[in-house]
RNA sequence: GGAGCCAUCGCCAAGUUGGUAAGGCCGUAGAUUGCAAAUCUGCUAUUCACCAGUUCGAGUCUGGUUGGCUCCUCCA
């Protein structure tokens, strides 16, 4: 989305917020030893080199919940002033949900009666079973806590987000930010408690737009760990490459439900091979510029709600017009150049194809190993010139024994790693 | 129990305000090739879970049925 609204020219500022004050991250802390800090910087870091490797673009700005406390609590205070949120005995502060006519108007979620709770909380000291805490005070002395005018204690999840864009973003009259995401999974309450905090805090809305983007499954089941089938992000980077995964995540729609399997991946795999391989044809040369019609069609489709089926549908339309026109034309230079530019293009938009085509096909693969590879082409090469067809046919078996796949083309013989 | 989402070819998946089913994988028939691979071309859903309705016309709208999924407690 990023970059289909830079495409566009928005001039988009991103934020990514990390929530580095948890019950978990706390938890940890009390268990090793190690500072709060010290958890978060090494997960922060490795959460940005994933991130990196997947080809996502980096945030422009990204708070940190310990670095937003002030906002935090001054958003808070506010709200008490204006009696929407109530310190209760403990110390924690509650948001009064009563308070907000337009609480539930961005997860349709009605407030009403406990009757409508799968799991009724029992909480004496909240005035409504919806009201959420936006304040924690600390129930004992070894407990990470900060000191703020109603009590020492720390913030409520939804309170961070809400404090870190205000402080963040002055916005408009109306907005603070343009556009929210998250996964759908945090519509309600989350989200929905953020956009109340805000609301009531500040006098305008969170965000004009809210996006969801739907759930991640292993093949066809919910990733858990009580299913044993969940795994993470470096774990795949180990055997697939991030470009790789990058194509198949993007191939579906956000707001659809992924179901992550390996016959899909290497399925999409497939249709990125075969940008490459067109990638390959037209290289060496310098790009020009990306043909009009193409381009036009590609931000259509993605000013369509990101349309990626109709995009990919696009590029393969390209993809296959541009290999017949070179199979009659092979030196049709100025087909050559645009096929470039129209590859430079999708790489900006899409982060896919930007990669030097024949070390795509060689990823993983050392030298010796290439320089075993090359030399036993040239010895198939001489067997067919000998018209040895026995021997090349040998040789080629022998190649494919190590996992590579040899194509003979005009401009010589290549291999790819299957 | 409350709120909401989804169901399109063997598999993945598009489908704008209702107008007569994109694309990929797989399969298959060819062109090309010493043979392959790569590349190209043709073929592959009278049909969109099911039933009923609205309409000249529905995958697209309305009602219902069946099946699958998510959220509704803490925590982020």
């Amino acid at each position: 989305m990023t970059r289909t609204l830079k495409a566009l020219n928005y001039q988009v500022t991103v934020a990514k917020n990390f929530t580095d004050i948890d019950d978990k991250i706390i938890k940890k802390v009390q268990e090793t030893g190690q500072s709060l800090e010290e958890i978060t910087t090494h997960y922060i870091a490795s959460y940005k080199s994933e991130m990196r490797a997947l080809g996502v673009v980096d945030a422009d700005i990204e708070p940190k919940a310990t670095e937003s406390l002030g906002a935090m609590e001054s958003l808070i205070q506010k709200l008490i002033a204006k009696d929407i949120a109530y310190v209760v005995n403990s110390g924690d502060v509650y948001f009064d949900t009563s308070k907000d006519e337009n609480y539930g108007s961005i997860s349709h979620q009605v407030v009403d009666d406990e009757e409508n709770q799968s799991r009724v909380e029992h909480n004496s000291e909240k005035r409504n079973p919806k009201d959420f805490a936006l304040w924690k005070a600390c129930s004992s002395e070894q407990d990470i806590c900060f000191e703020t005018s109603f009590s020492k204690g720390r913030p409520g999840w939804h309170v961070e987000c809400s404090a870190m864009i205000e402080k963040h973003f002055e916005g408009t009259d109306e907005y603070s930010i343009d556009i929210h995401a998250g996964g759908a999974d945090l519509l309600f309450p989350h989200h929905e408690n953020e956009a109340a905090q805000s609301r009531c805090a500040t006098g305008h809305e969170l965000s004009k737009y809210w996006i969801h983007n739907g759930f991640v499954n292993i093949n066809g089941e919910k990733m858990s760990k009580s299913l044993g089938n969940s795994f993470f992000i470096k774990d795949a980077l180990k055997v697939y490459d991030g470009e790789i995964l990058r194509n198949y995540l993007i191939s579906i729609h956000y707001r659809n439900d992924f179901n992550f399997n390996e016959e899909d991946l290497l399925n999409s795999k497939k249709r990125l091979d075969k940008l490459y391989r067109l990638k390959k044809r037209v290289t060496p040369t310098k790009a020009s510029k990306p043909n009009i019609k193409f381009q036009q069609a590609i931000m259509s489709a993605m000013s369509d709600d990101l349309n990626i089926s109709k995009t990919l549908a696009i590029i393969e339309e390209m993809i296959s017009n541009t290999n017949d026109k070179l199979d009659e034309n092979p030196k049709d230079k100025g087909l050559k150049k645009e096929t470039l530019a129209n590859i430079e293009f999708l790489d900006a938009l899409l982060g896919l194809g930007g990669k030097e085509p024949f070390s795509y096909f060689q990823i993983g693969i050392d030298e010796k190993t290439k320089n075993t590879i090359e030399a036993l082409i040239e010895a198939r090469n001489s067997a067919k010139i000998e018209k040895d067809y026995e021997k090349s046919d040998a040789i080629r078996d022998e190649i494919s024994a190590m996992g590579i796949e040899i194509m003979d083309t005009a401009e010589g013989t290549v291999w790819e790693r299957l």
